[in-house]
DNA sequence: TTTATACTCGAACAGGCGTTCTGTGTCAAG
DNA sequence: CTTGACACAGAACGCCTGTTCGAGTATAAA
C-alpha cells in the first residue's frame, strides 16, 4: 500500500527555521553559517541532525551544498517562496491582472503572499520606496489591454500596488466599480457628496462617483514600471 | 629623515589581484575564499603571506576580519573603488532632466557616467532588464512638465535610457528636434522619405519627419519608473 | 657597515569543520 | 507483534582553516 506519510516535499517547522537562520545569518556577514553554528541558534544538540536536514533541504531545492567546503552551502532563488530575504531588493510577486472587465485580486493589507510560480515576479531595489517602507506586502499586477491609458498606464505595464481598502486625498488608488464592471486606476479625491475619480492625464475628464455608488478601493499604487523591450537581439 | 618608501595607503598589483579574487570569489560562491584557496589563485605559497596582506587590506578599510572564523573575511563599500562588484543591482546616475525646452545631454554609447551627487542615482535589479544587456553604460533622466504626456510619460518620471545614436523601427527613443528646440519620446521607425516618430499613445497623432529636417536621436528607453507620493505619513 | 622596516617562506599547532558511524526512539503499515 | 522508514543524539575521525613562530631576503636610511 502507498506510504500516506509526510510527503517529502512538506518542510517542517524546523526546516523553516533553518531557513530563516540561514538569510538571516548570509544577510548580516555575506557568509553561510557553519553547521555547529546553524546547532546552536536554531536550537539542534548534534551537528549530525544538522546535516541531516541540510541534505533534505538540498534534495528539495532550498540550498546547494558543496561537499567537504567550511560553510560550502549556497541558497537558491527558490528561498524566497519560504522567507522574506531582507537584503538591497525587494521581491514582489505579480499576482495576477488588471483590465477593464478582470475583477481585482483581494488582498489583505498587512499579510505576505507568495506565488507558486517565482517566474512572475519583480525585484525592486529597497531605496526606490519610501525608508518607512517595509514591503512585505507589497504586490504586483500586470496591466493588460489599454483600459488603462487615461491613467497613463500602458499595456504590459508592472503596477506595484500595496493593500488597502481606503485612501487620502491625492494617493491613486485601484479601485473596482461594480455597476460598471470595471477596474481602473486613479486619483482618489473624497467629496461631500460623494468621491471624485481624476486620470492621471489632465486632459481627460474626472469620473463622478455619487454616495449611493458602490466603489470598492483594493490598494494604493506604489509605483508603475515600463520595461521596454529594446535590445531583444 | 622621513620615509619616503612605498605610502601605507598604496595598493600593490598584488593587494589589487587579491580584491579581484574576493570580489569574484564572493561573486560566485556567495561565501568568501579560504585563506589557502586565495594563495591558489592568487600565486602566493604561503598561508601567513596571504594572512599578512589581508592585514593590511583590513587596516586600510577594504576588508572586515572576523577573528578564528573560517573564511571570516567581510568586503565594504570601499572595494567598488578597486574593482568593479558585479551584484544583483544596477547602480544608474541620474544625469539631468528631460523638458521640452532643455537640450539633452550627449553621452557616448559604452562609456560609464559618474554622478558625484550620489543622491541622484537609481538603482535597478538586474532582473529587470534583458539578460544580455551588462548595463555599465545606462544612465536615467528625470522627466520635467507634462510635455511627454503623450509618451505616456508623467511629470516626475524617471526614464532609465541607452546611449544611442540610430534605432531600429519600433524602438522608442529620445530625440532632440533642432529645428522645433525639443526633446520628446517617441516610437522610432525609419522610411523611406523621412521617419515617423508615434506617441505611445496610439489616440495621438504621429509626427512626420522629412528626410531634409534634422533628427539627434539621443538614446533608447529602457524602461520608465513611476514613483507615487503614497505613504508618505 | 649597522639598523630598521618591509616582505616572504615554511612549518607547526590548536581548534574549527564537514562527515560518518552507531545507537535509540517513534510511528504507521503489514 | 514485526518491519521499515524516519528523526534525533552522541561520539569519533580526519581534513580544513586561521594563527603563530622562527628564519631568511631585500631595500633604504643612518
Amino acid at each position: 500500500m502507498m506510504m500516506v506519510r509526510k510527503r517529502s516535499e512538506d518542510l517542517s517547522p524546523k526546516h523553516i527555521r533553518i531557513l530563516e537562520f540561514l538569510a538571516k545569518y548570509q544577510e548580516e556577514y555575506d557568509r553561510p553559517p557553519s553547521i555547529r553554528e546553524i546547532c546552536a541558534k536554531v536550537g539542534i544538540s548534534s551537528t549530525s541532525v544538522v546535516n541531516y536536514d541540510l541534505d533534505q533541504l538540498e534534495r528539495r531545492g532550498f540550498i546547494i551544498r558543496d561537499d567537504r567546503v567550511s560553510r560550502g552551502l549556497r541558497l537558491t532563488e527558490k528561498i524566497k517562496e519560504v522567507v522574506q530575504v531582507v537584503g538591497d531588493l525587494l521581491h514582489i510577486p505579480i499576482v495576477g491582472q488588471i483590465a477593464a472587465g478582470l475583477p481585482l485580486p483581494d488582498l489583505q493589507p498587512g499579510v505576505a503572499y507568495i506565488t507558486e510560480n517565482e517566474a512572475h515576479a519583480v525585484d525592486i531595489a529597497r531605496s526606490l520606496l519610501p525608508a518607512k517602507e517595509k514591503g512585505n506586502d507589497l504586490y504586483a499586477l500586470e496591466v493588460k489591454g489599454d483600459s488603462m491609458i487615461d491613467a497613463m498606464i500602458n499595456d504590459g505595464d508592472i503596477v506595484v500596488m500595496k493593500p488597502a481598502v481606503e485612501a487620502r486625498n491625492g494617493e491613486m488608488v485601484a479601485v473596482w466599480l461594480p455597476d460598471k464592471n470595471e477596474a481602473t486606476l486613479k486619483y482618489f479625491y473624497k467629496e461631500k457628496d460623494g468621491y471624485t475619480l481624476r486620470p492621471a492625464n489632465p486632459s481627460m475628464k474626472p469620473i463622478h462617483i455619487a454616495k449611493n455608488r458602490q466603489l470598492e478601493i483594493k490598494g494604493k499604487v506604489v509605483m508603475v514600471i515600463r520595461k521596454m523591450d529594446t535590445m531583444k537581439l
